[in-house]
DNA sequence: ATCAAGTCTGTAACTTGTTCTACATTAGCG
DNA sequence: CGCTAATGTAGAACAAGTTACAGACTTGAT
């Protein structure tokens, strides 16, 4: 049970990488991550992230090609964390409703912890253009899975689908409007409460519950 | 009733500008807007607005202090043309949360024809950090006009308003999944439709009929 | 152990947003 | 008109993302 078979997380067809690969993918994201927390999107530079992280400018640029690349990888790895984190402690709402918007605020504090972190990796996720498409899917489906966690829902319907899709609009739009300080945090939960009353609309109505 | 009439839109303290600085402003949005179209964010290149303007890079700076002010206001611009396009041809639905689809699916259909522009505007807006709030904030308040005009609400309840801000939440994160290749021109459709479902919930119940 | 192919390093160059400077033009005012 | 402050111009200079390249180091296969 070497580094080996953890290293497998990544669905592309990414070339396993050696020991030392993974140690320096690792000082990079986690140098990348450290400038971030301290200045945000800007103050997360190509040359200071390799010189922290002990590595090349080349090098930095051939496992990540572009900043946005690389502060939507750390995203990624930021998530994962999240997302193991909050399976321990599930929600405790019986509605989904009440679960989904009890986590995606839970997650909402975690970010208010390390605001300018969060700056530079929802920057980058909103910015980014198609050649970082499949990253930024992937950060969109792990998000989606949380969200689903949070619902209960191991099957869910088309409709449950397109909820959890607005929902997710409004949770990275209205993070962005807390992040340039348009929109208080009460007003993000009052969004999130509010989009997330979508999925009492979609629930399987069957369930007597409401129609 | 000069043209100084007409330029009393901005609502901040701007000193008013004489008829050659108006039509500088418009000469440099015009350009903006046209090298948009063509190849996006990218392609508005400062050098490339100041010359095709007719006017020196410092000029530019002084009308709009960064790239993203400057396509902020083209979005500001853009948005005017579309509203007044819109009241002209109110849409026809019955259901307020059918007339704010039809609006947005109408707004989207006219990005479509010019995504270039629509991607150098949109990236622009949620790319903005927080020393382009008021110019952000002038287009969503421009946004959650047109909507309150579609639903028909002119004294709209704190309600609506948490439903229009998750309409909007959706209708830019759904227009940057779109431009960014992730989402086909039906799933925003789809998208739209299930937010705009938040307004029946959110309508004032006592009025039995939907009046 | 050795060789070829692939990686890394250090560094310079290039691009584009932004700032700065020195000088010319314009606008408002007495 | 003639002055003065504000505005505009041309162009250099600077900053940070990105690319290019020559030489050293690793790795994996023989």
């Amino acid at each position: 049970m070497t580094a080996e078979s953890r290293a497998d997380h990544r669905p592309s067809a990414t070339p396993p990488l050696t020991e030392r690969q993974e140690a320096r993918r690792r000082r990079i994201l986690d140098a990348s991550a450290q400038l971030a927390a301290r200045g945000g999107f800007d103050a997360v530079q190509m040359r200071e992230v390799a010189e922290a992280a002990g590595v090349a400018l080349g090098t930095l640029y051939r496992y990540f090609p572009s900043k946005v690349h690389l502060l939507v990888a750390t995203m990624q790895d930021q998530l994962q964390h999240m997302h193991t984190t909050l399976r321990k402690r599930p929600p405790g709402g019986a509605a989904p409703a009440e679960r989904v918007a009890e986590t995606l605020m839970r997650a909402f504090r975690a970010l208010q912890r390390e605001p300018q972190l969060a700056d530079a990796m929802v920057r980058a996720l909103t910015f980014a253009d198609r050649s970082v498409s499949p990253e930024v899917d992937t950060v969109s489906r792990l998000t989606t899975a949380i969200i689903l966690d949070a619902m209960g829902a191991a099957q869910p319907t088309p409709e449950q689908l397109s909820a959890v899709r607005v929902i997710e609009h409004t949770w990275h739009s209205a993070l962005i409007t807390w992040l340039s300080g348009r929109a208080s945090i009460a007003q993000v939960k009052i969004d999130i409460e509010t989009v997330c009353r979508l999925i009492d609309l979609t629930a399987p109505e069957r369930t007597a519950a409401r129609q």
